[in-house]
DNA sequence: GGAGGTTACTTTTGCTGCGGAAGAATCTTG
DNA sequence: CAAGATTCTTCCGCAGCAAAAGTAACCTCC
């Protein structure tokens, strides 16, 4: 790739604002960034000669007939660059290819056979080869992995794995020649997240998925507040309900073994006798079966606690619920409204929440950001 | 006051630093500002000609002697400038004298006879000429009130005083002629702390205060969230144990009705009939009274659960907690250390505790704090 | 007690990057 | 086609910074 870099601090501001706000005329990002229009002629000139903005072609939707000089907005040339994202899971590896704006324009998924980290590399490697070949321009991958990761590099520890003090990003450097960012699954998707979505442009804002575990993500100040338990696990200890149920995963009443799919299923399977899948379970939940209600409805409650607690504590502007339980929002809503009411301040302003049904595409997209942030933009934050 | 103002953003950073951190030389101040010292020089001089700095005369501790030109500390003149700072509950007026650092240097309280603005007023009026005659140049007032305050200046709602909309900065001023800043008093102590305080150059930061209620302050990014409920009772729906005490003040099992002094006190007095102060529930359970160990000891569950939950979700480089009540932390310290042990992971980071014990003086020195910050430094945050 | 070293501060110089004002471009309206 | 509106560009001046060179104040060692 072309290294546009360094950018100007003044640069990267604007360069950041029209990728992640859409095509903005000169005078609408001077308002924006609190800059005079004589400074944004100047600092988007090299961005423009530089390949990395353009003038959009006329963005078809000329909408208001106004007077005067028609503003020229400028855009990212989302097309001409391509990013790789992967979701390694313990037995999976997800992939995507994703433009500048980070939308997917294509998947490419793989069994995972070993852990082994040569293994993986290679793996990731070839499935690099598989889409680089389709898709032009490939500028960087993005790796997302469960566990703590130093330094967009290493994977200091996954459980999942079984990996300790891997340099996966040097790996699959070695094998692709592409610039290689590595970071923690969670993490990966907050900063998706913050920039192009639920959380575009607030100053607060929470991540919380619920899926195989728990993941929890901050951002404060349009800033991911990196935090050391990353790691799966987090949620293990935050008790909800002391009296709540005893499962493998988790401490009893955690929000691990209340909210996660694996232990729903426990607590259904060992009342009930019978393996029933998550869909299965939410839908007899939704039928009126006994059981299955009884324990969505647990878990409903405990998502309407957690909500509260965060809304109360931390305040966030918004609050994004995501991962492959989010099913539980559709079933269970009403439980999870009324188990927020009970636990907030009737005058407190009602909680920003968003649902939103995720794959583990969705992960992979995030790793993808994660390397459209440090490889084309220079390092995070916005 | 001689209008020092207006600062450049440069040198009210300069300012601050000095204000908040003590005697800082040239030098270090370059080195925590990233500034060069070129600049210091030039930022310095003005500050100095102003009378708001002075060349410090020669901190005593000379401390390491060390080859080189001395470096030449500068210091706020903090001595020549006095702040006052009120603290209004139901029934008494708490008044401080402050230095230009936040220290106190003379109290003054009166007893609140009426909650006619008028007549809180005057006595504030009274007590200001009172506070006045006894220290030179009174540089401003700051007053703190439990409640809804707009805009540094209007009391919006305040329960405790039955007020609505009282514009008290104004009439403060009318009777004394000095600038006022009217505020919520917990997000004075809040400010206090952040700036002089416990919280001192922290990014995120949680202020608790116990007593008569709850308060919360938050503090990202050096600089407090504002929050709508800020105003009593926003306790009073975190719910900790959904089976815990019923009390007049709170929601069942909620941190007022476990936590706060009325409540504690109405559960011991539900219990034994007889009626005893904190102090002494607090005593009798150090002494193994089993109704007040029993009390006492749910009260300091609540507690670590409530840091527990904090510690998770807002992930604080410190958590302060202060206010009349912090005794139970003498008496219940371990139980509330394993409470917050059980609602954290193990490997997560130890919650950064401080307990101080506060009366209202503090309140007050926090009303004193934020005239400081608005009236000095024009505008808060640093 | 002077030479040389070390550190703190000051002065000078030049540059970057911003705002503001004036002008050019390009549209709508009458 | 003229007038008005709005956007963008050009140009100028200036605030504020870093870098470098100079000065001051202290040390240690000989």
């Amino acid at each position: 790739m072309t290294d546009w870099l360094p950018l100007s601090p003044a640069e990267r501001s604007v360069a950041i604002e029209v990728l992640v706000h859409g095509p903005l005329s000169r005078t609408e990002l001077a308002r924006r960034l609190n800059l005079s229009q004589g400074s944004l002629t100047r600092l988007t000139k090299p961005l423009i000669e530089s390949g990395l903005l353009v003038e959009a072609p006329w963005a078809g939707a000329s909408a208001e007939a106004r007077q005067g000089r028609p503003s020229q907005p400028l855009d990212v040339v989302a097309e001409s660059w391509s990013f790789l994202g992967f979701k390694i899971t313990d037995e999976m590896v997800y992939g995507v290819v994703t433009s500048l704006r980070s939308d997917i324009v294509a998947r490419l998924d793989r069994p995972l056979t070993s852990h082994d980290p040569k293994y993986v590399a290679d793996l990731l490697a070839a499935m690099t080869a598989e889409l680089a070949g389709r898709h032009p321009a490939v500028a960087g991958i993005g790796i997302g992995v469960g566990g703590f990761v130093r330094e967009y590099a290493v994977v200091g520890e996954s459980p999942y794995l079984s990996w300790r003090d891997v340099p996966l990003a040097g790996l699959v450097r070695e094998r692709t020649g592409l610039p290689v960012v590595v970071e923690n699954d969670v993490a990966a998707l907050v900063e998706a997240e913050t920039w192009f979505g639920a959380g575009r442009g607030l100053d607060r804002f929470v991540v919380l998925t619920i899926g195989a575990g728990i993941g929890y993500g901050l951002v404060l100040g349009g800033r991911r507040v990196p935090c050391a338990e990353e790691d799966r696990g987090f949620g293990r200890h935050w008790i909800i309900d002391p009296l709540g149920p005893l499962t493998p995963q988790g401490e009893r009443g955690s929000a691990v073994s209340l909210l996660t799919i694996p232990s729903i299923r426990y607590q259904v399977r060992a009342a009930t006798g019978r393996d029933a899948s998550y869909e299965e379970i939410l839908a007899g939940a939704a039928a009126g079966e006994p059981m299955a209600a009884r324990v969505i409805g647990e878990a409903g409650r405990a998502l309407g606690t957690l909500l509260a607690q965060i809304a109360n504590f931390v305040m966030p502007q918004k609050i994004l619920l995501a991962g492959e339980g989010v099913g539980l929002m559709e079933v269970a809503g009403d439980t999870v409204r009324d188990a927020v009411r009970a636990h907030r301040h009737p005058l407190a302003a009602p909680i920003g929440l968003e649902t939103k049904v995720s794959d583990f595409h969705d992960w992979a997209r995030g790793a993808a950001v994660l390397a459209i942030q440090v490889l084309v933009l220079g390092g995070a934050g916005g």
